[in-house]
RNA sequence: GGCGCUAUCGUCUAGGGGUUAGGACGUGAGAUUCUCAAUCUUAAAACACGGGUUCAAUUCCCGUUAGCGCUACCA
């Protein structure tokens, strides 16, 4: 029997572990969460399942916050957020600092007779559980020591034999209901008396005193945390009717459960760090913007009323959000759509701020060229040292206001140029790396490029095209290239294909990419402003030779 | 093996007893361009299978199959 939770302002819950990187499924059960919590006014809570301290490390922590922080999720309770007047006291928030509750309520249920100590060692209940699976009988415990007598646990104790603390379990159906899936029923005979404190010696004294297990800590949280909406994945299906069976032990409300399915890669095995990218904080650097995560996210497992709308920010999410319409079957995770959202993203987003974002991954990957001083952050004494201090050091003379408003006019001419054809921000270096010169050995040897420059058709043009560039003095313009472009037509008879590309591999390494037009301006006004980038005299130089 | 969950284009999904089964990503074609990308136009592409119920089922029910999850004194 589950009670309806009416009359209460609904509360949910994200309870990650800190034992790793939050990644993407992680990342969307929050994100329903928050949706559903600011879709009803309700509450959002952060709590940190930190029992496991073999593996829970407060940088994980850290980072869980930030970036949760940088997909635009908030919460009204949680570890370091001071409770409002209203949400009432409910913390501590990481299960570490809660021990104490938990030891509470084991005795009380030992009290009230509704839980009892467990003698079965591991070797004991493997083969009841192997018999089990030879009888093809569901794999439940026995539930032998139930009905030990006093004396029979007197005299256990008494040996110093371990014992764990399990749940009597009644003898009926456990159901609950599932916002995405419906009802959900367990047979009884199916679910064994769930392990609450885990095996302790006899000598510890009080049974209260041992270690609680996952599902019992979690169900007491949820509960004392007045959680009405349990929003998680739904490997935590099968985990239900035993939290259940303790709501109903300690005569608590049972909330509504959303169990949300599973991500999984294009092999449709769960999604793993082997299928690429899985951590938000790996997507983050790779310059994927919050607004397309979090929008991907969103579309992964829900679909707007109208079927047709794709895009939303989280404020349009808020109104229109909801678990009803959350899809039960497994989705996998389309990187192909995350970037097409992400390349609309960063056509929306504010040129400055990806400028910013931009630059950050230049100057990870052509620290001998950036930074270029476009952005105001960097231009600070405290980055500056902080360069000098590298090794080998980086010391930069710090160019005039004027250089500074070039280069940043400059860097952004860049961008125009390559991000339409960027998924993600860390692609641009690579992609613009031509602009930065090019190996003239690697160009000639590329099969394509090869193949190309055979014909001799291409000797006599980047031979008409070398003598024009050599005894032109001063920058290179588009209007000089526009003109000797149709003097080379001219003097040679050779157009199309033929004329551009051999040009456009000795300039550029590649018989493809941006118009002309826009590479040589930058090109020349790069070099032209001292950037560590090779003229359209010095290419020629290189490729053809003197 | 047991228990559970799931099943609409390649992918994410909308829909729902009678529809030309809709949208998006991706893919193909065309336009544009020296080329690539971007952009625009356009095309192909789906109700897993078998039984019911019904005048009618892709839609409801049952089963099969397949995939996934759990099957711990992990979380």
């Amino acid at each position: 029997m589950f009670v309806a939770m009416t009359n209460t302002i609904p509360r949910v819950r994200f309870a990650p572990s800190p034992t790793g990187l939050l990644h993407v499924g992680n990342a969307r059960t929050a994100l329903y969460n928050w949706l559903f919590a600011r879709r009803t006014g309700g509450l959002f809570f952060l709590r940190i399942e930190d029992t496991d301290l073999e593996r829970s490390e407060a940088r994980f922590e850290t980072q869980l916050i930030e970036d949760l922080h940088w997909l635009g999720l908030d919460w009204d309770a949680g570890p370091g957020v001071v409770d409002e007047p209203d949400t009432g006291d409910h913390g501590p928030y990481r299960q570490s600092e809660r021990l104490h509750i938990y030891a509470e309520h084991t005795e009380r249920l030992l009290a009230e007779g509704k839980a009892y100590r467990c003698f079965c060692t591991s070797e004991e209940l493997e083969a009841e559980r192997a018999q089990a699976a030879a009888e093809h009988r569901p794999q439940a415990y026995s539930g032998r020591c139930r009905n030990l007598s006093p004396a029979e646990i007197d005299r256990n104790l008494a040996a110093g034999m371990h014992f764990a603390v399990r749940l009597k379990i009644e003898d009926h159906p456990l159901r609950f209901h599932d916002l995405v899936r419906g009802t959900v029923e367990f047979a009884a005979e199916t679910v064994s008396d769930p392990i609450l404190v885990r095996s302790m010696s006899s000598s510890k004294g009080l049974p209260s005193a041992g270690v609680p297990v996952y599902n019992y800590v979690v169900t007491i949280d949820d509960a004392l945390m007045g959680i009405t909406h349990v929003i998680r994945g739904d490997d935590h299906i099968s985990n239900t009717p035993k939290q259940v069976a303790i709501y109903q032990a300690f005569g608590w409300p049972v909330p509504e459960f959303a169990h949300l399915s599973t991500i999984l890669g294009p092999d449709r095995e769960r999604l793993s760090k082997r299928h690429g990218a899985t951590s938000i904080l790996v997507f983050r650097q790779m310059g994927y913007l919050p607004e397309a995560m979090a929008n991907y996210l969103a579309l992964l497992g829900w679909g707007a009323e109208d079927g047709k709308t794709e895009t939303f920010t989280l404020a349009e999410l808020v109104p229109i959000f909801s678990l009803e319409r959350v899809t039960p079957s497994p989705a996998i995770f389309d990187f192909d759509k995350l970037n097409w959202l992400n390349r609309h993203y960063i056509k929306l987003a504010d040129p400055e701020r990806i400028a910013k974002l931009a630059e950050r991954q230049f100057c990870l990957q052509k620290p001998g060229i950036f930074p270029l001083w476009t952005s105001s952050e960097l231009y600070t004494s405290e980055t500056i040292a902080l360069l000098a201090s590298l090794d080998p050091p980086i010391h930069l003379d710090i160019p005039s206001p004027e250089l500074i408003a070039q280069r940043k006019a400059w860097f952004a001419s860049l961008l125009a140029l390559f991000l339409p054809g960027v998924d993600y921000l860390a692609q641009l270096p690579v992609k613009s790396a031509f602009i930065f010169g090019i190996d003239p050995d690697a160009a000639h040897a590329n099969p394509e490029n090869a193949a190309i420059l055979a014909a001799d058709s291409a000797r006599s043009v980047l031979t008409e095209f070398a003598s024009r560039v050599r005894t032109h003095s001063g920058h290179v313009t588009p209007e000089d290239f526009k003109r000797w472009m149709s003097e080379v037509k001219a003097a040679t008879g050779i157009k199309g294909k033929e004329l551009f590309h051999p040009i456009r591999i000795a300039l550029t390494g590649a018989h493809s990419g941006p118009e002309f037009d826009k590479v040589i301006p930058l090109i020349e006004e790069g070099a032209a402003m001292g950037l560590a980038i090779p003229t359209i005299h010095d290419r020629i130089q290189q490729f053809v030779g003197v």
